[in-house]
DNA sequence: AGCACGATGCTCT
DNA sequence: GAGCATCGTGCTT
């Protein structure tokens, strides 16, 4: 029984910049409770190895960032906020930490549940994807080119240079310059026309 | 349409 | 004990 098409290892081995570009357009999918979930990555934020002072690794290796220093193409999940989980990719080689930040998703099978899931309202958000897709702890540290825990990214539609909005990265108000301005957040434009979104605005 | 704020608990100092 | 890679509500324009 194989099923899906996870990117491989070597997708994620390669500058974070260059992964959080291309994952825009896969597809994120994730099996829960049988059933398969999937949306289209439209959002993503890169950190960047210990220098970056917006990196969770600005201090070194600790318990909770530890995926970060793995094999990339590894799933790395935390807990934030009392109450929200964040999914990021693991990318580099071994021992460098950085990964990049799904930050939101546009959902294309599973839709009703997901909308169950998330009571109607949309998905564009690290903790809103997290929540529509059934994604916490369990998962952290998990083999994002295999399908076997459940949850992979598969090639999706191709996505432009131009077709390429960014930023400065989101929540990061007390992190030093030039850390707190770099524009490392990736969206897709146009940002507002996305089928799940015009469907929650009803 | 936009802003302010409270929720809520884990991680690291 | 402080700070958080956020979200939803409720109140103001």
């Amino acid at each position: 029984m194989k099923f899906g098409n996870p990117l491989p290892l070597e997708f994620y081995d390669r500058p974070t910049l260059i992964v959080a570009r291309e994952l825009l357009g896969t597809r994120l999918t994730r099996i829960l409770d049988g059933e398969q979930l999937a949306g289209i990555i439209i959002e993503t934020e890169a950190y960047i190895g210990e220098e970056d002072m917006g990196c969770h690794a600005k201090a070194g290796k600790t318990k909770r960032n530890g995926v970060m220093y793995g094999l990339p193409g590894h799933a790395y999940v935390y807990f934030t906020y009392g109450m929200h989980w964040m999914l990021n990719a693991v990318t580099e080689r071994e021992g460098f930490p950085a990964a990049v930040l799904i930050r939101a998703i546009d959902p294309v099978v599973g839709v009703d549940i997901i909308s169950t899931r998330r009571q109607g309202r949309d998905t564009a958000g690290p903790a809103k994807l997290s929540r529509a897709l059934g994604i916490d702890k369990s998962l952290n540290g998990v083999d994002l080119c295999d399908t076997g825990a459940g949850l992979w990214i598969e090639p999706g539609a191709e996505v432009g240079e131009d077709d390429i909005i960014s930023g400065p990265r989101v929540g990061l108000d007390t992190v030093a310059e030039p850390w707190k301005s770099i524009p490392w957040r990736f969206r897709v434009s146009p940002p507002a026309i996305f089928p799940y979104e015009e469907r929650c605005r009803k």
